[in-house]
DNA sequence: ATATACCTAATTGTCGTCAATATGTCGACA
DNA sequence: TGTCGACATATTGACGACAATTAGGTATAT
């Protein structure tokens, strides 16, 4: 790695590491949508460099499991099906669970105690918001607000753990949930509330050094996420199963009339 | 992939793949100790091939944590800390008993249940053979059926789960912790019928379809096996500090005797 | 004899290219 | 007209080579 000092002032990222990050960023803002493949060769020459650096990235992208090789060869950008959904949520729950019990059973110091509050004071404030102008749905920028308080609750709490490798792959877990979640429709007021307050939940029982409570609050809290996950992917499968099939049945009419 | 048919009689094994295996052996089998630094081109040459596959497959083996890369560049036989045996046995802890909680909500086929069972009795025979010798140690014969059986009755356990990401997981990370294990000193009679009670009383959980039993169980398994795991890791470093110091002595006398 | 500077050797990141295969198109034939 | 086969294209896996940087050793000066 001759051309990474990674020293003081220039970290000076090699080609490989850029072609990584840009990638994941294409994928992660829908530009390459799910199920299309993925051609090294054009990558290379968006990013004017060789397919080397190119193929490494996207191998490890493949082993972090945005990308999947295709079966003839190439890579194509994952497309997540109902199992992976259940797959994942369970694998974050499984990690997640586990990690918050660890937390519960150190002291929690005052300052994480407050910033955890806080993130939750965040999601109780946009609340207030929508009962003040009677509103039940969040808008763009509250939406992306309430990401912002909702991720960094869970990140937060997670950091705490003192397991990097666990902290990495549930990093990663979210991040695939989140880049393939189907658009999700901004959540209503209950659904607010109702995630603030199992994060509130949670944040007591650790506060309490309740392990046993705070697992349980957030396997719940998991397990409703994940079934929401779920309606929204079988809504958004049954709408797209019918407009698949519907124009399908106009071309055979307007291609062979006498059926 | 041209060179990956993988069709029917032929797989074809790519270069890369056949690298990634050759590699895995070679550092399971510790003809590469920890922390030496490994070579591309080396590696090449022994496999006849360029570097690119190579390179590739080393990719793939620092993801999943077997190299490490170097800060000049390069990589290195992951050598593992005492702080890695801990996360990775919480890893285990925090995936293998989230699953097996899971396999025990659902009915237990017969036949699985049958297959996990002949594990444990294998175990059993062994403690037999200890006893009708009036042995307390395995020897090297025994003790590779003991893992054989011991490393059985995991995978068993964990394949009946339908997670298939859950899985793969926990097959990294026993794989890491089974190839850096420091030279396990063969089990004693003590040990074997404490974890063969452990597995016997898993699998009663699991047949009785108590998901918190066996959760509990498993968990206290692990971490028994943790504990014994750092107690060596702890003499072995105590041993090695000692051996470091005694011959750089001898150097010094070697070198410079006039002190 | 020690320390510094230089030089050689080894190793790595990246590149351009070749061979082989999968895909899609066009044409021929029944 | 429908189906099969050959051709062209595109893409990937692998190779050898180059430039650059680091490490280690040597020579030189003090």
């Amino acid at each position: 790695m001759s051309r990474r000092p990674k020293s003081s002032s220039a970290p000076e990222p090699s080609i490989r590491d850029r072609a990584y990050r840009y990638i994941q960023k294409i994928i992660a803002e829908g530009t390459l949508e799910a199920g299309s493949a993925v051609s090294e060769l054009v990558l290379a020459k968006e990013l004017g460099s060789s397919r080397t650096p190119i193929r490494e990235a996207m191998s490890q992208l493949a082993a972090e499991g945005l990308l999947e090789p295709n079966a003839n060869g190439g890579m194509v950008v994952a497309r997540l099906k109902r199992e992976d959904i259940i797959e994942l949520y369970e694998l974050r729950e499984a990690l997640e669970v586990y990690a918050v019990g660890r937390v519960a059973s150190i002291p929690l110091r005052p300052a994480d105690k407050d910033r955890l509050q806080y993130m939750v004071d965040a999601t109780q404030k946009l609340e207030q918001e929508l009962s003040d102008i009677g509103a039940n749905e969040l808008n763009d920028e509250q939406m992306r607000r309430f990401i912002a308080s909702d991720l960094g609750f869970h990140s937060l709490l997670m950091s705490m753990t003192q397991n990097s490798r666990i902290q990495k792959l549930i990093h990663e877990t979210r991040l695939l949930i989140r880049i393939f979640a189907i658009q999700r429709q901004g959540h209503d007021k209950s659904q607010l509330e109702s995630i603030r307050l199992y994060h509130q939940r949670i944040l007591d029982a650790v506060s309490n050094h309740d392990p046993d409570l705070a697992m349980k609050e957030l396997s719940a809290h998991i397990q409703v996420s994940q079934r929401e996950r779920l309606n929204e992917f079988d809504h958004w499968r049954r709408e797209s199963a019918l407009r698949q099939s519907v124009p399908s049945i106009f071309e055979i009419e307007k291609i062979a009339p006498e059926l």
